[in-house]
DNA sequence: GTGAAAGCGCTAACAC
DNA sequence: GTGTTAGCGCTTTCAC
């Protein structure tokens, strides 16, 4: 069913239909409705429950908003929903704001700034209660938020940021474990697929690969940089089998990547891990069903949206701003040598 | 940042203000605002913009919709924004609604009836625009929105469904294509991973695969029906693989699926497509990337949400109902045995 | 070209 | 327990 072209007369019941039609004022409706703040008789309620059946009646979210102040909404700003990482993590505060009875706008920033800061802005002027922001940069851009006086808390953020709620995983000690346990499969030439970020800012990934080498007392392996996605890794495991010291185990920063360096070593006719042992990052599901199934560093995403949809909008709200880091854990499949 | 404990008194800034500021009256900087519907002189319009600039003014969008009865919003449902094919459809809904100024609602109904219609009552008490369903149900409860005069229409919908505007592709025919091709292979035993839907309908893929057979006079071939998940392939193709008649190429009705009896092939030591080829149905990008890369029929899934959200709210609004079947596209791949 | 004012549907303080 | 009513911030008709 399509809308008339010509848009029908405003058919909508309020509240002062049901009113008239109960007998009652439409403050009543209003407690009846709204489960208070007054108390209202069984009778009376009955009638104006019956009325409200009879009539059809669907409260004005638009109306309430307004006297209210508040939405029940929240917006979200990923990079990419179509990124299995991001898309799970979409899920998951859906089913948080949902638990708590609050709407979410979906909003897409592309890894683009500019589109980052029309998402902030447009939500912004919708009037939603608070914005979880899985930001392109580490230190986004949230003044208008702040002049609109918008909670937010930035997700997926693994750096304390002065003033803001962020939620997000240890990435340095992720990557160590990673790689500590690559090295205890024995390997000396661990190289790195790390991603790249449009603010071009350092990552913790690349600190906790290095600092596992060091540890082993390992040289520094081949890097290869690109991004954090299939083809991105699909390129960068082509760099790193061209290397001059080509190395026999990789770690990536991410699953996306790693599934593109398989595809680039299958590609090469290399066994895995035989030929070449990969360890990656996130814990996707796409990583389980890959050949062979990746070792990874599980985020865990669920806690985390959760976590943030709390800290913004439920018990948690209206605590002093800090730095949640969650744990990860490291999944051991086959693409490491196991199994 | 985090809201404080106790609400801030009221800060917004309102198109009072900025009347007053301006020197002129709310209606005008009404009209500059929306630039219309009355013409403003240059001078007054800079002035009101410069008022707008200092005081930081935003307009209020729940006002905005209470008066004009339109939020400028639509709201997506659909079973799993984790499964790659419905989160790829959600980001490209996304797009389209934003190119025309609406902001989406996304939620998931987790194959789960209940929450679907839990989820189009709340979005029609959200007074949304227009609503895309991507339904667990051939036939499904729309009457809460015909009761909100809220337009819908039904994304990845392959059947025509009387008084419904729907998008979707030839499934049969998208079928038949991949299996023809397996035929082409030299195949004469051609097995059917099937999804299985909440509702329990027929799916129109079995059809496409049987009509396929029939017309290369072969015998029909050993059906698994399962999830439409990787878990589900997984298992249908375990079940493919011990039957009694092991066919030696499968159909999947999903690249999910695929993905699943590839793990179910590899653990089994299994060559593909040597020892057995496959072909599915979606386009994943995830299809691209398995090894070896899934044959499988493309659903052009930006045109098809594109179509949706014009058909609901943009240039296409107000049409009479319609099916409308986009093209797929049978990706040549090498688990056919192409390549 | 500009302004005054009605009213969208709702909540809740206040009066009874 | 129930009713009256004043706005929430905005758009737009109608008068000037």
């Amino acid at each position: 069913m399509t809308s008339p072209a010509v848009p029908a007369p405003r058919t909508q019941v309020t509240r002062k239909d049901v009113a008239r039609y109960a007998g009652v004022s439409t403050a009543v409706v209003s407690y009846v409705v709204n489960g208070g703040p007054k108390k209202v008789a069984p009778a009376t309620e009955a009638k104006v429950q019956d009325a409200i059946r009879l009539l059809g009646y669907r409260p004005n979210a638009a109306a309430r908003a307004l006297k209210l102040g508040s939405t029940e909404t929240i917006g979200l700003i990923i990079p990419d929903n179509s990124n299995p990482f991001f898309s799970l993590l979409a899920h998951a505060v859906e089913d948080a704001a949902a638990e708590l009875g609050f709407a979410l706008f979906l909003t897409n920033s592309d890894g683009n700034l500019a589109k980052e800061r029309r998402n902030i802005r447009n939500l912004a002027a919708r009037q939603v209660d608070g914005v979880v922001l899985a930001s392109v940069l580490l230190d986004p851009d949230l003044t208008d938020l702040e002049a609109a006086e918008i909670p937010s808390v930035l997700l997926s953020h693994s750096e304390r940021s002065a003033g803001f709620t962020t939620v997000g995983v240890d990435l340095a000690e992720g990557a160590r474990k990673a790689v500590e346990h690559l090295v205890w499969h024995g390997h000396t030439n661990i190289g790195l697929a790390m991603g790249t970020t449009t603010g071009n800012e350092g990552d913790a990934r690349e600190d906790g690969w290095l600092q596992a080498l060091k540890d082993a007392g390992l040289a520094e392996g081949p890097i290869a940089r690109s991004e954090f996605t299939r083809v991105g890794g699909y390129a960068a495991g082509q760099r790193l089998l061209a290397s001059a010291n080509r190395p026999t185990a990789i770690f990536a920063s991410s699953d996306m990547q790693a599934i593109g360096i398989l595809r680039a070593l299958h590609e090469a006719g290399l066994s895995v891990p035989g030929d070449m042992a990969l360890a990656s990052f996130d814990g996707a599901v796409e990583a389980e069903y890959s050949w062979p199934p990746l070792t990874t560093v599980e985020q865990p995403v669920r806690d985390m949206a959760e976590a943030a949809v709390r800290a913004l909008v439920g018990a948690d709200r209206g605590e002093p701003a800090r730095h949640r880091v969650f744990p990860t854990r490291l999944l051991v499949r086959q693409s490491c040598g196991c199994g």
